[in-house]
DNA sequence: AAGACGGGGAG
DNA sequence: CTCCCAGTCTT
């Protein structure tokens, strides 16, 4: 038997019965899945039957307010969905004259609504041909046809969906979807799948190859790595304290302020830190806090705190890579941005 | 291409 | 504790 009748047969026989399962009207399918974006069934059930009720029909929903939606949603976490909700309820009942839409090509526009949702809508409710990929899909065909390509990564989407819509069901692409994704969820589960009873075991690559807990392969995101700059703006009539970044590191050839690099986040008052502005600046150095932003780079997140010195001594013959430049200057003066930013709000 | 967004259940 | 869930949007 072909791998799309073996899962539709299992799913006739083990569906669960859920509610939106009952229906083609593509309000109450587009209700149950935006509740069910990274959310579990057993989860955003009874919030679907709260929506339902509250919202019977889409101009329901768009006469409601805001805080209403949000209400409702309370609870649920992800709380854009319910944003993007209620703005895609309005612009239904502007646009489409209440109608909510079927066809993928008017789905994926709607607000909330990207690849995933709008296949499954459009299938569901008029029948589209288009593969449903989500995290159960996946897991399914990762393992049942053996492909090691990280998901998360753009050629793994790419083969994936390519891949999902070989196998599309034609003649019924809302069973197939359902289906797959059923047995993505109660059968070939991430942990524990019940491989031993599945009756795609014969045909499936990671049983054979006794790889099931391998498959599907996602790739970890790089740890990043917190670092934390603690920069000084030293004024001197209309001359500022820059620094020439020259060592290895981020920002070659950039200008910042000078520096003091520290292993966490301290606040102007910790001993150690004090004492090493002090042996740069002198005894009198004042020093007051700024401000603090957290400055993301691909590998890397910076954690820059920037604080004012007054009352400072400062050997410029000591400190070559400092040196003084009017406002002028520093403003040609190639820099990143979270410095730009800085100079941009505070002069 | 990578992060942010969230709460809950399973192991 | 980590992983992951019927993903999407933003940077």
């Amino acid at each position: 038997m072909t791998f799309q009748n073996e899962l539709i047969n299992w799913y006739l026989i083990n569906k669960r019965d859920l509610p939106w399962r009952h229906t083609k009207d593509s309000y109450t399918i587009w209700l149950s899945e935006i509740i069910l974006q990274q959310t579990r069934v057993e989860q955003g059930l009874p919030y679907f039957n709260t929506f339902l009720e509250n919202f019977p029909s889409v101009s329901d929903f768009a006469s409601a307010t805001e805080a209403q939606v949000l209400n409702l949603w309370q609870g649920l976490g992800y709380y854009s969905r319910g944003r993007n909700m209620h703005a895609t309820a309005q612009l239904v009942v502007n646009n489409y004259n209440g109608t909510f839409p079927t066809l993928h090509d008017d789905l994926i526009k709607l607000k909330g609504i990207g690849e995933y949702t709008a296949a499954a809508i459009s299938s569901f409710s008029s029948g589209e041909a288009r593969a449903v990929v989500d995290g159960n899909v996946f897991r399914v065909l990762a393992r049942y046809f053996g492909i090691n390509t990280a998901i998360n990564t753009p050629e793994g989407k790419k083969q994936f969906f390519k891949l999902a819509n070989e196998l599309l069901f034609r003649e019924d692409s809302a069973l197939y979807n359902q289906a797959i994704m059923e047995f993505g969820a109660i059968q070939c589960k991430p942990k524990s799948p019940k491989c031993s009873i599945c009756p795609l075991n014969i045909d499936c690559f990671a049983y054979r190859n006794n790889v099931v807990n391998q498959l599907p392969v996602k790739l970890a995101k790089a740890e990043k790595k917190n670092r934390y700059f603690n920069y000084f703006i030293l004024t001197e009539g209309d001359k500022i304290l820059v620094r020439e970044r020259k060592k290895r590191d981020i920002w070659q050839h950039l200008y910042d302020f000078p520096c003091i690099e520290t292993e966490m986040l301290l606040d102007g008052n910790d001993l150690d830190f004090v004492e090493s502005v002090k042996n740069i600046f002198g005894n009198n150095a004042e020093i007051t806090f700024v401000s603090y932003k957290k400055h993301l780079l691909t590998h890397q997140i910076i954690n820059v705190q920037f604080f004012s010195l007054k009352n400072y001594i400062f050997n410029s013959s000591k400190h070559e890579e400092l040196n003084w430049v009017s406002l002028n200057t520093l403003d040609e003066l190639p820099k990143p941005n979270v410095i730009r930013n800085f100079i941009e709000e505070n002069f």
